[in-house]
DNA sequence: GAGGCGTGGGA
DNA sequence: TTCCCAAGCCT
């Protein structure tokens, strides 16, 4: 792969996302987090919110889960603002780890990005985006991880991860790859996976997933907890087993 | 290793 | 409207 194409390529098309004019581990891991469930441009606003009320790790650390929660309401998956904040509990007692996968919720993907954008580590950060361009171009058998980190040009990690994940978000995607705007194309198998049948249409609204959203939505809200039954009673211990919520003696739910 | 975990926007 | 998903991680 022309990895200078892809850089050159990277240059002009990057858009300046909030995130990427920062070196602040702290401000880089909110942003991480946030982008692991969610499309880029809408955590822009959430992101600024959230750092404009929680600038540091220790402010975070010091902060009420009502707050963390009311920050985060709209991401989705809910107990990972709670391990955020217990990752910033940790930094602001001990330091940054040298392994940042000591923190919760920060696993290989997470721990790479973040290394490389705060402190130059030169980690190849292998996301789905990175997955599907490597497999894409060089079969599925591809050693992803591996060869990655071969293609990373020296002491360019961090355009070189952007620029990657850049690619598979606008040119390479899930489906309708835009090979024509490849910077690239050359070498590329344009290897096609068909999708996998997959056949479970439980309506989300039947799930306890979402019956956990709504409660969470509730308390924060202040509204009366939806639901009853097996169905409330699945959710509230599977919450309170996560930490997002607390049940007093009676076992009404309410928020840590 | 499969399944659980939320939400809002676009096709 | 309905379906499908979008920069993972944990158990």
């Amino acid at each position: 792969m022309d990895v200078d194409a892809l850089l050159e390529w990277y240059e002009r098309v990057r858009r300046p996302l909030p995130w990427r004019e920062t070196r602040d581990p702290y401000a880089l891991l909110v942003s991480e987090v946030m982008l692991q469930q969610t499309q880029a441009l809408r955590v822009v606003p959430y992101y600024e919110r959230w750092l404009d009320e929680l600038p540091t790790a220790r402010a975070l650390a010091e902060a009420p889960t009502r707050l963390v929660l009311e920050l985060w309401s709209g991401l989705g998956y809910n107990r990972r603002a709670l391990a955020l904040q217990r990752a910033a509990v940790h930094v602001s007692e001990h330091g940054w780890p040298s392994d940042l996968t000591e923190l919760p919720g920060v696993g290989p993907y997470t721990a790479a990005a973040v290394g490389s954008f705060a402190w130059d580590r030169q980690e190849a950060a292998v996301d789905t985006n990175v997955k599907r361009v490597l497999t894409r171009r060089e079969g599925l058998e591809v050693d992803v991880s591996a060869r990655a980190n071969e293609l990373l040009p020296a002491g360019r990690a961090a355009p070189f991860n952007q620029a990657m994940m850049e690619l598979g978000a606008t040119v390479c995607r899930p489906r309708g790859p835009d090979c024509a705007q490849c910077p690239v194309e050359r070498g590329c198998l344009r290897l096609v996976v068909a999708p996998a049948r997959r056949a479970k249409p439980e309506k989300f609204e039947e799930s306890d997933r979402y019956a956990r959203g709504r409660i969470v939505a509730a308390l924060l809200a202040g509204e009366p907890v939806p639901f009853s039954g097996e169905r409330r009673e699945r959710a509230l211990t599977g919450l309170e087993r996560d930490g997002l919520i607390v049940r007093d003696a009676t076992g009404h739910p309410r928020l840590p």
